[in-house]
RNA sequence: GGCCCGUUGGUCAAGCGGUUAAGACACGGCCCUUUCACGGCUGUAACAUGGGUUCGAUUCCCGUACGGGUCACCA
């Protein structure tokens, strides 16, 4: 069985590119009936952030993104949060010093430090690579603080194969003799999320390519505790365009690039899904961009996945974004934009019509207050605004004629429906001899004052009433 | 700097030795129309570079350039 996990260190935000790995892991799984399993990597006491881990687990539920096994579901393999699993970690590095593959050392960071100072590019000499048993020995009855580390190859290579980059191969001579417990006790990432993969039964690891090269040295634990090696699928990195045109790493400067961030400006998670699922992942035989989350658990599979880099590109979201609202269900579209409503609607507007009309004019849901504010007040416009050289006004008699006209019919009228409307006012232009589009100009100024506007000059009328409609074509006409 | 990885239009990308080198976003034009949007049609625009291998390279190999990643008691 396909078992694979997400495991984000709890530091804050959802970061976008998390949520990719988050979303590919999950998929790879669920595309053969595995399991996804939720495992929080808090090792990092400095590091640990406040309710981290909930914007983690909110962020999956919003966006269905479900876990088989994690902290709050639990599971056979738990506990699903690594500082509860603290004392695991020492016991599998001492028995990996007993089968010869770590060993203690007592370095002092002071000692380290000056090394580093010495020579940037060094690294740790080994100092304690080869003390004697007795030397270990002693040093711990003393209590003297230490850390564990992976004692490297001296030479030869060793490789593995990663399912979307192929075979990767290092020189042991470039392998550290790195940390895998602290001197706090606790382990590094280094070696706990090997030991919770192999005891969580995680068959596919699945993380970004920043550790396309550290990955021979987990590889290495594998072999020396004789576990089988999981399949690696490394992942393009996701990244971010500069002003001055290059790019780098998709980071905070670029804008919203957290979860919460795109969905505070009005982002459907759905759409946000699609988006990223294709950032990366390209799908077999088809053309379509429009997935659900279960149309890609069928068709993800790995081969799909490319290895160059992408660029995130707001602008795609954007629209992406779009064709999500306009596909909504009116009710449902009400619901959603009703949090970023922040100015009051007047009596004489009639909501419903108002938000059926912008649905399919916003991209994301925090357009709407901008969009919806000549329905509310009538913003100031030039005269001006009246002549229109497509529909042959060239002077300001026509729209004089035309409001008067109109203003007339209306005042009549006690149905104010866009059907009602429409055909009270399209005899209009054959006595005046005018085109439909110049009368319905003409009274689309007087009540929007704007020269593009979501729905026509009846639309609007419906939306903003009888009353104010008339008042907007009055004050039109004094203007003139 | 060492090591690892990558390079198809501005962006996402298909392609897997022989193609008029798809498609999407963005951009331009046209149509539709009660302005805008939607929709439909259409246009501009790409295989980083130099060598090989081959009858034939965007596709395979090597070098170069450029970009990215990594070298922590962070993950």
């Amino acid at each position: 069985m396909t078992v694979t996990r997400f495991a984000p260190s709890p530091t804050g935000y959802m970061h976008i590119g998390n949520l990719r790995t988050a979303l590919y892991s999950f998929l790879i799984s669920k595309h053969d009936g595995g399991k996804f399993i939720l495992r929080i990597e808090d090792t990092d006491r400095e590091r640990l952030v406040e309710g981290a881990t909930d914007v983690i687990k909110s962020t999956l539920k919003i966006t269905n993104i479900t876990y088989d096994e994690g902290p709050d579901v639990g599971g056979e393999h738990g506990p699903y949060v690594q500082s509860e699993r603290k004392e695991i970690y020492m016991e599998y590095a001492k028995k990996l010093v007993e089968l010869g593959a770590a060993y203690y050392c007592f370095c002092t960071k002071e000692r380290l430090e000056k090394l580093h100072e010495e020579d940037a590019t060094g690294g740790y000499d080994r100092h304690c690579r080869n003390l004697s048993p007795e030397e270990v020995e002693k040093n711990l009855k003393a209590g003297v603080p230490f850390v564990i580390r992976q004692k490297m190859p001296l030479e030869g290579t060793t490789s593995y194969t990663d399912s979307v980059f192929g075979e990767i191969s290092m020189n042991n001579s470039e392998l550290q003799d790195q940390i895998l417990m602290k001197a706090d006790g606790y382990p590094t990432y280094n070696f706990c999320h090997v030991v919770d993969d192999y005891l969580m039964g995680v068959t596919h690891v699945v993380r970004g390519s920043e550790y396309l090269t550290s990955t021979p040295k987990y590889v290495l634990l594998y072999d020396a505790f004789g576990w089988e090696r999981p399949v690696y699928v490394h992942l393009p990195l996701l990244m971010g365009k500069n002003e001055d045109g290059s790019v780098s790493k998709l980071s905070k400067r670029h804008g919203a690039v957290s979860f919460q961030d795109l969905v505070a400006d009005g982002y459907l998670p759905e759409a946000v899904i699609n988006y990223i699922a294709l950032l990366g992942w390209c799908p077999k035989e088809t053309n379509s961009e429009f997935f659900t989350l279960d149309e890609l658990k069928s068709i993800f599979t790995i081969d799909g996945v490319s290895k160059s880099p992408a660029v995130f590109d707001f602008e795609k979201l954007l629209w992406f974004n779009g064709e999500y609202i306009h596909k909504l269900e009116d009710g449902e579209f009400e619901k959603l934009v009703a949090p970023f409503i922040k100015t009051d609607i007047p009596e004489n507007v009639n909501r419903q019509k108002m938000l059926a009309l912008l649905k399919t004019r916003i991209s994301k849901l925090s357009e709407i207050d901008e969009k919806m504010s000549f329905f509310i007040t009538l913003p100031d416009y030039e005269k001006e605004l009246f002549l229109n050289k497509k529909n042959k006004i060239a002077d300001f008699d026509t729209p004089k004629t035309v409001l008067t006209e109109a203003l007339g019919i209306l005042s009549a009228l006690d149905a104010f429906d866009n059907d009602t409307l429409f055909a009270a006012l399209s005899p209009l232009s054959e006595k005046l001899g005018l085109k439909t589009g110049a009368v319905m100009w003409c009274i689309r100024i007087a009540v929007s004052g704007l020269s593009a506007t979501p729905g026509g000059a009846t639309e609007i009328m419906e939306v903003i009433g009888k009353a104010e409609s008339l008042s907007r074509i009055k004050a039109a006409l004094a203007k003139l």
